[in-house]
DNA sequence: TGCGAATCTGCACTTCTTGAAGATTGGCAA
DNA sequence: TTGCCAATCTTCAAGAAGTGCAGATTCGCA
């Protein structure tokens, strides 16, 4: 995802507004590596930005997302996580914990892949399950 | 997962009740490849058994996922899809049909994985996004 | 055949997300 | 700088998926 304020450029260029809310949110997920859910930006937005509607939240995220600017994942972790690292990568969730950080995959080109047939796939994520280091410590 | 006759057996074997409602999902999944969601098996089930709560329906799949019979899935399509296919396999998902299909992915091992750092990684998934056959051809 | 525990049904409720309507406001033109 | 209008924000209701609970029913063993 670009910087706030390329991001601004951006928006403007587009026709679309820039907001308080938005530029907020801008801030928030730049650089952000906590793979947040709405919700939870918008207890962090509301901290700063008391009265700040979630629906204006998802409403924000949704845009950034359809620009490409982040990328909106489900993990199977009940809501749906925004990422602004839009880099080809994958993810790896905690079970216990539900820590997510993201994983670089490379090789998959050497995959051998059965069952495709006349597929035409424009998209491949895999995702891993696991404990994290603290959780596993944890468990034994 | 087993035949319905098997699972009729091991139900019985863990002092679990063998009921109608059960007994005519375990043949409904049989096989199926079809990845149903639970409302699409209960209207499948409805129409030979009218009455059925879509609650049973979750239950049981819950309870044959629980016990290794099924495994549930989260492919970002709204709801939780079941599979009776058990084997190490994965998923393919059409994104203008929903049409869902199975994936032997082999020579996984050799991916070169960053980021992963002390995660005790259990599970790993990989789902394939795309255009089935049908649709590509549709959209050209 | 009877009993008790397991199961089923029906319904309310939670969570996540989106739709709609009216109030507000950013940003361009004058 | 002022004003206007479309874009945006807030609020509220509603939809979809799934689960918890309570009372009625039924399976399966004795």
């Amino acid at each position: 995802m670009r910087s706030p304020a390329e991001l601004t450029e951006a928006f403007r260029a587009h026709g679309l507004k820039v907001t308080p809310q938005r530029q907020l949110l801008f801030r928030l997920m730049h650089g952000n590596e906590c793979h947040p859910t709405a919700e939870s930006l918008f207890q962090s937005a509301s901290e700063q930005m008391p009265g700040i509607s979630l629906r204006t939240v998802y409403q924000t995220l949704n845009d950034l997302a359809s620009m490409g600017e982040l990328r909106s994942l489900d993990l199977g972790t009940g809501a749906v996580r925004f990422d602004p690292n839009i880099d080809e990568h994958h993810h790896v969730v905690c079970d216990r914990c539900g820590d997510i950080r993201d994983v670089y995959v490379s090789g998959s080109d050497a995959l051998s892949i059965q069952g495709l047939d006349g597929f035409a796939v424009s998209n491949t994520s895999i995702l891993f399950n696991g404990l994290c280091p603290r959780c596993s410590a944890v468990s034994e």
